[in-house]
RNA sequence: CGCGGGGUGGAGCAGCCCGGUAGCUCGUCAGGCUCAUAACCUGAAGGUCACAGGUUCAAAUCCUGUCCCCGCAC
């Protein structure tokens, strides 16, 4: 099939690598603009777009798609269908009706939970015990459009964000290539989505990131895993030249009591509201990520030390 | 040129301010001890101290430039 393909971050290029390599014709590859981001604020392109053009691939990066001009020019690709696969952008009525199949979006979730932003991070946070991706065809309405496809994987207690992240994104390009095949063969089917048990997954927000030790265990050990490895949820350990920040990637939960945020032993057991939680996967300001053992032998936080 | 931290034997760090024998925890290897062990004891191997210049009798340490990594902000 003659296909566009829209999307941005990293989640977004195993499906586009899928799609060329099932022969699909990409006519146009449809990515957020390079932005300044990270240290230095240098000026990078997406992921997405780094990865088309390696492939040779035409790319356009228009800050929005919803001026007439763009409208036109997305139309005159007579397409068969689009794909997109976290774009970061809502489309129009007018891009959404261009190609003839119409629009196609792949979902980090089992709609209609965790429709929107962050599904991946959502699910971890709310300590679901499976989730999925799913193919559906778009709508102006967000994430709500019939369901073509989906295929789904447990959340194992020791999933992040992370690991989940990589596992949807390639079962989301399998996904999406099936579905695409079947499309081609005029065999694809899709079903409307209850509005029953529909959830929103909001955008992750910085503030969401800081620990807080007098909550419960569960909850601390998933806010640790939903957000790692970003931006990885964090508290403030002491040291000899002040607090340092640090970040948990990983953890899980044990038994023990005590006044939340203190350790327990010196092995990185912290007491919480309830229970506590044991981090495995650690990293402080300045440095590389380290398992636990890694980590305590050049940043030592003994029993009783109080974590803030 | 947004702010800041860092690159030291396989891993994680200290030493750098106040230049002068390369240190710690762990791992590896050999041997010992033990019913046994990720435990313990003894010994050993392994490092151009990111890279390039400069200052100096002497540079991991001071100065300049380059590359790479990370935290914050965005």
């Amino acid at each position: 099939m003659r296909l566009a393909f829209l999307g941005t971050p990293d989640f977004a290029a195993p499906t586009l690598a899928a799609l060329i390599e099932a022969g699909h014709e990409v006519a146009c590859v449809y990515s957020q603009p390079p932005a300044q981001r990270g240290r230095g604020q240098a000026l990078r392109p997406s992921p997405v777009q780094a990865f088309a053009q390696d492939r040779g691939l035409t790319v356009r990066t228009p800050v929005s798609l919803r001026p007439p001009g763009e409208v036109a020019a997305f139309a005159s690709l007579d397409l068969d269908a689009a794909v997109v696969v976290a774009f970061g952008q809502i489309l129009s009525e007018g891009i959404l009706g261009a190609p003839r199949l119409g629009c196609y979006n792949l979902h980090a979730s089992l709609l209609p939970r965790w429709r929107g932003a962050a599904p991946i991070q959502r699910a971890i946070m709310a300590g679901d015990a499976v989730t999925g991706v799913q193919v559906m065809r778009m709508t102006p309405g967000l994430d709500d459009g019939p369901v073509l496809a989906s295929a789904t994987t447990p959340i194992d207690a020791l999933d992040t964000a992370g690991t989940l992240h990589d596992r949807l994104a390639r079962l989301g390009a399998r996904l999406m290539a099936e579905t695409m095949a079947a499309m081609a063969r005029g065999a694809a089917v899709a079903r409307p989505q209850s509005e029953e048990g529909a959830t929103y997954a909001r955008k992750i927000r910085r503030s969401e990131a800081r620990i807080h030790w007098d909550r419960p265990a569960e909850q601390v050990d998933r806010q640790i895993r939903g957000l790692s490895p970003f931006p990885g949820a964090w508290f403030l350990a002491p040291s000899d030249r002040g607090p340092k920040r640090v970040k948990a990637l990983l953890s899980r939960v044990e038994d023990g009591a005590g006044e939340p945020g203190a350790a327990l032993d010196d092995g990185l057991l912290i007491a919480c509201g309830s229970r506590a939680v044991r981090i495995l996967r650690a990293q402080r300001e300045g440095r590389g990520a380290a398992d636990a053992a890694a980590f305590l032998r050049g940043f030592s936080i003994p029993r009783g030390a109080r974590l803030a």
